[in-house]
DNA sequence: CTATAGCACGAACGTTCGTGCGGTACGCTG
DNA sequence: CAGCGTACCGCACGAACGTTCGTGCTATAG
């Protein structure tokens, strides 16, 4: 096969699995070469190699972590009916994924929205893109379900799972989910 | 005037004042000594001197970035009569802070909150206390109010919030604050 | 006028960061 | 077998970090 662009498949990739987690509770910053290093027993220029830059690094990982959330939220959703139906997987399914520790350190794209939604640059542009990604697909089944300002489900939909998540990691509150599951279920007409 | 504690008013302010602004947009851990001391025209020593350390530093800020909620939402709010109309007060004045950049850098408490919540010690205890605070005092006016689960309304609110300043810093949603309005006047039944 | 205390300073420390450079083991292709 | 590319490593660098130390102002107290 002529893959076409990047290449070594297995150990980048593994290297971006535990950027993932580490960056969801280190923040993207907090993100250190050295660390993602000695957590993979490897050497950091070994690891450094595979990017070229931090911020390729950063990039990279924005990216396999809205991979993850495809793979296990967007994808198996899939097979629910559009509109409603899926909507309501959708909700289900990330706030099992939260609830579950898809993200080691709670939700990446909250913590990677609070960390950059103010410095300018590429990486928040990709933070950006993802987390708009999401409540655009959020706002089209909504759409598509015949709700009245499908953008104002979207937003109440996102800022109930940012609270849970809230909640749950710092508060410790192990109500919170079912309070966001409660929200949800109201917004969308239960 | 024998001063009960602290000594040192205006300059340990001065840095305080810039230390919440900055760590609103560059995070706690972001928020850095020599920037901070350059930010002021100071020597790195001299602003160090007045904490001891970074961590010391933190928690004075985190203090203060209280004390400005406190002071520009809490208690003009108190005119307001207890129950519903002091929890609108809040929510108007909090979201107005927010729109008006109370915060250079968006949320404090948000970013703060996604920052430390997976990191135990004394900075993360600080930013749980600050928000149990003010989820606390929401919960405690929904009783007041009447209102059925009163914890509940004071996690829409919040949640509100969160999704409010997330859209409008990092997504440039000029109307994510009406959403959040529109989302606050459902949850206490307009 | 002298002594004392409080702020702030500059210089230096040890560590960790991101980033380069040169070398080595291995698997392919001729 | 020779040659080459890929993947990884060891090492070194400059910069920035938090922190410590000794010093110099300025103002108040005796």
């Amino acid at each position: 096969m002529q893959a076409s662009a990047t290449a070594s498949p297995s150990t980048r990739d593994a290297i971006l699995e535990r950027a993932v987690d580490l960056a969801s509770t280190e923040g993207l910053e907090g993100l250190t070469i050295g660390h993602l290093a000695s957590d993979l027993r490897m050497s950091k220029s070994g690891v450094f190699a595979h990017f070229g830059s931090k911020q390729e690094l950063q990039l990279a990982t924005i990216q396999a972590a809205g991979a993850r959330v495809l793979e296990r939220v967007v994808a198996p959703a899939q097979e629910a009916d559009e509109g409603l139906p899926r909507l309501r997987r959708y909700c289900e399914l990330y706030l099992d994924h939260l609830e579950k520790r898809g993200f080691a350190g709670g939700c990446f794209w909250a913590a990677a929205a609070a960390e950059f939604d103010d410095r300018p640059g590429p990486v928040r542009d990709a933070v950006r893109g993802g987390v708009e990604a999401w409540l655009g697909e959020l706002a089209a089944q909504a759409r598509l379900a015949g709700l009245t300002d499908p953008d104002q489900v979207a937003f109440e939909l996102w800022s109930a799972a940012l609270g849970a998540n809230m909640s749950r990691r710092l508060l410790g509150d192990d109500l919170a989910f079912d309070r966001a599951r409660r929200t949800i279920d109201v917004a969308l007409g239960a």
